[in-house]
DNA sequence: ATGTTATTGAGAATTATTATCGATAACCAG
DNA sequence: CTGGTTATCGATAATAATTCTCAATAACAT
C-alpha cells in the first residue's frame, strides 16, 4: 500500500509523508493501516524511549535490535544472534510462546559522547 | 521516600497506593518523584507493551529482563547473563556509552497457551 | 516573626492514540 | 448501467497518559 521504507517512523511523521502523496488521507487511516500491518506481521512497533511509538517494516533480514542516543535521538541497529539462544532458554524453562522480541539499549552515541565530554570534561 | 516495592507499577496504580497513605498527595507529585528517582538511577521505567509506562525499583540484584503475556498481562522476570556480552560487543564496535538496557519479550504464557488451545484447537 | 525560596496540589494543557459516525467508494445482482 | 448493500474513509470527538502552570503553602534562614 504505502511507505515501507527502512526507517523508524512515528505515526505523525508517516502521516506527513503520506499526506504529501495524497493530501486527503486522514490520520485515522494511518493508525488503522499500521495496526493492520502490525497484525499481519509486516511491521513492528518499537518503543524507543520516547513517548510515542515507532514503526518499522520487516524485511526478510535477520532479526535486529536497536540502540538509541538519549542526546541526539539517533538509532543504531545491530544484530545479536545470541538473543535467540536466550529466547530458546526462556521457552524451554517457562513454556511460553514468543511473538515479539525487543532488545533496546539507551545511551550516548560516539559523537555525542565526544561532544558532551568537550563541554564538561570532568564529571 | 515512598513505595519501593518489587513490582512493576504504572503511575496510576502507584498514585492509588500513595493516596491510601496520604490522601492529599497529587498525581503531579507522583510523576515528579518518579522522574527524579529514574534520574537518580533508583527506578527504571519499562515499556511493557501497554500504552503507559511501568516503573520498577532497582535492587542491587543482577540485571533481569521481562516477558509479558499478551493475553493475561502477567509479567515474568528472567535473567540472561549473555545480554552483557552483547552489550560489550556493541560498546566495542560502536563506541557508544550504555545507560539503560531493555530486553522485552511479548507472547503467551503457558497457562494462556493451554486455554487458547482449548478454545481453538486447530488454528 | 519575617522575608526568601523551594515544593506542592489542582487543574489546565499537551500529546498520542482510539472510537464514532455520516459520507463516500467499492461491489454486486438484476 | 442502476439501485441497493456493505465496507472503508476522513473529520473530529473522546480517551488516556503525561507534563505544565501557577497560586498556595511549607521549609528555611535570618
Amino acid at each position: 500500500m504505502l511507505d515501507d521504507s527502512r526507517e523508524h517512523l512515528d505515526a505523525a511523521t508517516l502521516y506527513e509523508r503520506v499526506k504529501a502523496r495524497d493530501a486527503r488521507i486522514g490520520l485515522a487511516t494511518v493508525y488503522r493501516t499500521l495496526a493492520l500491518l502490525v497484525d499481519m506481521g509486516l511491521v513492528q512497533e518499537h518503543s524507543l524511549g520516547e513517548e510515542h511509538g515507532h514503526f518499522e517494516s520487516i524485511q526478510n533480514e535477520a532479526h535486529h535490535y536497536h540502540f538509541s542516543c538519549a542526546n541526539c535521538g539517533k538509532v543504531i541497529e545491530f544484530e545479536a544472534p545470541a538473543v535467540m539462544e536466550i529466547i530458546q532458554t526462556l521457552i524451554d524453562e517457562q513454556g511460553v510462546e514468543v511473538e515479539d522480541i525487543h532488545l533496546f539499549i539507551k545511551g550516548y552515541c560516539a559523537q555525542c559522547r565526544a561532544e558532551l565530554k568537550r563541554q564538561n570534561p570532568n564529571p
